[in-house]
Order: structure tokens, then sequence, then C-alpha cells
DNA sequence: CTGAAAGCGCTTACAG
DNA sequence: CTGAAAGCGCTTACAG
């Protein structure tokens, strides 16, 4: 762990007694090494603390050794979960991390990430909704041969690691939540119908409501497009209607906020009166007060995962598998207890 | 702006007629060249579409050509808004921006900062609030003789650029401005007391005040700490007394938005019976209703006019100046229109 | 599975 | 103000 300041893979090389090509091959993870020699190399590293110049071999073999994320979703939490678990997987392997917003104005996210990756090489992509499902992106990232991971896509694709929760068993799960707790009026709030997680979600509460033998007619579907302001709306559509309901399941943490704020400002009390219940687990739905019962998935589990197997990817040029799901939580709180 | 894959100082060298030394000089923005000759490399670069390599300049030099942004304020837009500023100003001088959270889990920022800098070399740093305010971080990075630009400091630092708007100016624009919408029973509600930036609005707050002959005995102080949770509180404090306040200045958004959420459940109308004003125009103040009435900084270019001092500052080995103020406007919206 | 040589594109002293 | 040489720390073919 000494990290003296200039150590080389020369320094490696000699310590180990061997080559410095074959040093150079451990940390290229080139299959052509014996295993032992493998562990020697590694250990005399570790030993010495010692970690390959990201600036040299990107000079001698031309690529980037950048992992980015594509995303236009400008939650904090969110980024910030998928950022750190990139960065773990990033900096075991001597790659970059680099996150990078697709602004869509005026033109395609298909036109930003050209313009993107004509000024910055990277040697891997990682996409988040909603470009995780934008088929041009995916397609110019597969012509340049680029490894790429899907975070969450509505539909999977064969050429990428797809990495995502079961959207539809979630939103069972917080249907089934509500209904546990002894609400038989339900409501669901969707998101964007070009958001396919939406579209998933509400097929799960739709089962939770028939496995429970709820009447239909006692539910309400109501459009929202995962803002705050559909929120708002979503409550007057409630109030509007005589259906009585008293759990809210909205999309997303957004609406769920709005639909209590609409609901307090006229006078209905959460959870006494009604409960809602969102989806994210956002820094806001902690904040909120009452604070919101949100579904959490492990974004940073996920993300670091991602990273992970594009770099094998990229070392043996080769996927293996390209599905791979993850399990969610129920975070439980003061608005559905 | 050909952008031929490689494209290398010796292509420009050869076709502007001067040695390769001479277009490094000119690309490092080395004082020993005559204008003339820099004025051919540069068009000549320019003509060709040339940049220089990052890896080969990193290595040869042994610098990184990295500017970093500590920070730990999780406010979305106001980091997007430093980061594309940083990187408008990085991009042009051949820089790599990055942002990095640095968190106090156990440990001080200084020890984050320390762990940080032994793993990752960098050229410039920028720090935010409440980081630009820890003076062992600065400290450290002084003594490490790193460029380096604090954006609004409570305390102007001497060995630093200083970057920040009137805080006390800004405080007292924003009194003023529900002043002139005829309010005269006013409350502040304060900030943490470690964020100075919060004891100068307030200074701008009561300067208003004083400045229009209001009655000090019908204004409130609320004691907050930029939580939404910290609005509720402060708007039960307000409901309690009864001084009858018809017009309400948040140090923050969230604890305006805190304080609005808690109006409504009490069914209270905003703006109608009680106009409230926040600080920092952040998204979910445009994303609330009402939406709120907030000042705005121009985060962008403090960020990129800070970027641009410290390269200049690595350039030269030398700051010319180091206090620069910015102007500040105030955003009008429905919470006090 | 492993090694010796050349080279990636730039900057750093050192001269002039 | 400007130039020729050496070198930054790694990888890439090319042999074996």
């Amino acid at each position: 762990m000494a990290q003296d300041k200039n150590l080389t893979i020369q320094d490696i090389a000699q310590k180990a007694g061997v080559s410095i090509k074959t040093v150079s091959r451990v940390f290229n993870n080139s299959p052509n090494v014996r295993q032992q020699k493998r562990d020697l190399v590694l250990g005399v590293a570790k030993e010495l603390g010692y970690r390959p110049n990201i600036s040299a071999r990107q000079l001698a073999s031309k690529r980037s050794f950048v992992l980015i994320h594509f995303y236009d979703n400008p939650n904090m939490d969110y980024l910030a979960g998928i950022y750190d678990g990139m960065r773990e997987a990033c900096s075991e392997q001597g790659y970059y991390a680099v996150a990078e917003r697709l602004k869509l104005k005026n033109r395609s996210y298909k036109d930003a990430l050209l313009d993107y990756l004509t000024r910055n090489p990277v040697d891997g992509v990682i996409l988040s909704p909603p470009i995780s499902d934008d088929k041009a992106v995916i397609r110019e990232i597969e012509k340049r041969d680029i490894p790429c991971a899907l975070i969450s896509p509505g539909v999977k694709k064969r050429n990428c690691i797809n990495v995502f929760i079961d959207e539809k068993m979630a939103g069972q799960k917080m249907a089934e939540f509500l209904i546990d707790r002894g609400h038989t009026k339900l409501a669901f709030i969707s998101g964007l119908d070009s958001h396919s997680a939406s579209a998933q979600r509400e097929a799960g509460f739709w089962a939770a409501v028939e496995a429970h033998g709820l009447k239909r007619k006692d539910m309400m579907r109501i459009g929202g497009d995962f803002s705050m302001q559909s929120g708002f709306t979503a409550f007057n559509a409630l109030a509007k209607s005589n259906k009585n309901i008293t759990g809210v399941f909205a999309a997303n943490d957004e609406m769920a906020i709005g639909t209590i704020i609409a609901a307090l400002r006229a006078g209905k009390k959460v959870p006494e009166e009604m409960s809602v219940v969102g989806f994210d687990d956002s820094a806001f739905a902690r904040a909120m007060w009452p604070p919101i019962t949100s579904l959490a998935q492990p974004i940073e589990d996920m993300a670091k995962f991602s990273a992970q197997k594009i770099i094998d990817w990229i070392d043996t040029k080769d996927r293996e598998q390209s599905h791979y799901e993850f399990a969610t939580e129920i975070m439980v709180r003061g608005s559905c207890p």
C-alpha cells in the first residue's frame, strides 16, 4: 500500500521476476497467463500499491478506458446511485466513470449521442431510461461495436447487457401492500405512456386487484406524466369521483407528492383518510411530510454490475448472458405506514 | 473541421512551418511565442480540426489536466449548472471537468479530500458551499499549491479565486420585492447558522425593513435549517403567533415549499392570504404548485468563470485578482406574483 | 504461454 | 523567442 509515486510496470515485473509483458497481460485480464503467475503479479502489485498509469495505457493502446453513462433523467439520487456503482467497478479495473446528459433540444438523442462520440472516444456505454429504450441510439452504439448495458429497458435487447427489476412484480407488491392494509378502493396514477415501466407497474397493479378478488369498478386509473403537477390533477380527479378511494399508488414519487399536497390543500388527511404510495424511493419522498412509502430498487448494485459486465465484455470481446434481474424492496413510511 | 483521426502536433507544425515545440507552446498558453506565430498556429490547428491528445500531454508532463469540483450539496440543478459551466471552459482548453461529492461519514471533509487526492491527481479545484468555507480543506489544497476557486464562500480567502453574489443585497432585493407588493408584516425563515449565506440574506432582510420604515415588532424571525421539514415547523410558528404575517421570505426554496405545504394543510391560501418567496430557483420551486418566486444566481457563468481563472492561474502560475461578484435575478412566479 | 523492440503524441530541460 | 533529443509508462504486433 506504499503508493510510491513513480511505480511502473517495470518495478512490478522485476520484483515478480517476470517480463513487463506478462504484467501488462495480467492487468488487461488477458487469458494467456498461467494462474500461478497471475496471482504472483497481482500479489506483488498489491503489496507495492501499484496501479497502472491510465494515460500511458490510453496513449499506447489508443483506447479511452472510459465507461460512460448516458442519461436524461434528472433525478439526483438515481444518477448518484448509478455513478457510485459504476465508479466502484471502474476504479478496480482502471477505468474512468463518466456521466453525460443527452439533451433533447431540437434534436434526437441519437444526434446528441453522435455529437458526443465524435468528440470523445468511449470504450463502453450504460444507458438508463428513457434512453435505454431509444432504438436509434442503441443501433449507433452497436454499429461501432461498443459494449453496451441497458438499465431497466422496456424491451430487452439482444446485443446488449440487460439489467432490470421486475417492474410488474414490483407494481403488484405495492398494490398488495395497500390491500394488506385493508384498502379495497384503489387508484393507480400512471406515468408517461412512452415510459414502458409505468405500463408494467400498472399491469402489476391490476394483477394484484384480480388476485385478491377486488372489484375493478371500485378501482380508478388516472393518467399522469410523472410530474408533480400531474399528481395535483390526479387528486382532483379522485376528489370529483364518488368512488371514495382510500389507497393511491402513484407510478413515481413526484406524482405521489403532488397527490398528497393537493389532498392537504383540500383538507384531506394523509394517511388517515387516504394512503399514498410512490415508486423510486427518491430524496424528496424521504423529505416530504408525511414521508412517502415507496419502492426502492438496488440501483447502485445494478450499475456496478453493468459496469463489470461491460469490462468483461471488453476484455473477452464476448458476452456470456445478457439478462440480469435484481430484487426490490418497499420502504415503509408515513404516507402509508 | 476535418477532424482526421490521427492529427498530431507534427502535422500542425509542418503545415504552419514551425517546430513542434512552438505548437506545444501555443497550446500551453506559454508567453514566449510571438503573437503572429501564435495566430498562425491556432489558425492552422482550427482549420485542420486539431486537438491535443490529452493522454500524451498527461504522460509527458505528469499533469492530470483535471479540474475538479468538490461539493456536498445534492441540489441537482446547482450541480448541473456548475458542471456545465466548468465543462465549457475546460473543453476549450483541453481539460477534464470532474465532479466529486465529499461525504461526511465518520470523517471530516478534509479527510475525504485527502483520500481522494492521494488516489487521483488534480490540477485545479473548485469548491462550493458548504465546502468553500471549510478552512481545513482549503489549507490542504493551498499546501499542495493547487489552484483553487471558491464559489460563494462566506469568508473570502486570500489565496483563492473568490466568485460570489452579494448575498446581503440579494436578501434585501427579495424583502423589498415583498414590501413593494404591499406586505408590511414579514417573516424571515433562516437556514443553518453554520451556513453564512443565510445570515447575510437575513441582514439584507433587516436592511430592507429598516429602509422602508417598517416596524421591527411586526416582523418575525424563525430559525430553520434549510430542510423542508423546518418549513413546516416555521409555518406552525407563524400560525401560532398573532402577528398576522402576510409575506414570508425563506432562505431557500425547500423551506419555502415546506411553508407552503403546511399552509395549504392548514387551509391557508397561497398567495391570496400569504405570499412566500424562496431562494435558489430550484427545480422543485418551478415544479411546485403554486410555483415559487425565487432568487436565481448565474451559477453556470460563475463556474465557467472560475474554471477559466483556474486555468489562467495554472498557465501563468499567478492570479491577478481574486474577487469576482456576479449579478442575481428574481424569478417571479405564483407564490408571490 | 512468454519475451525484446518499436512506438503512441506530447513535454521537459538544455542549448542557442 | 526557437529548435533537436530524450523520455513519460504503457501496448502492439512479431517471434518463439
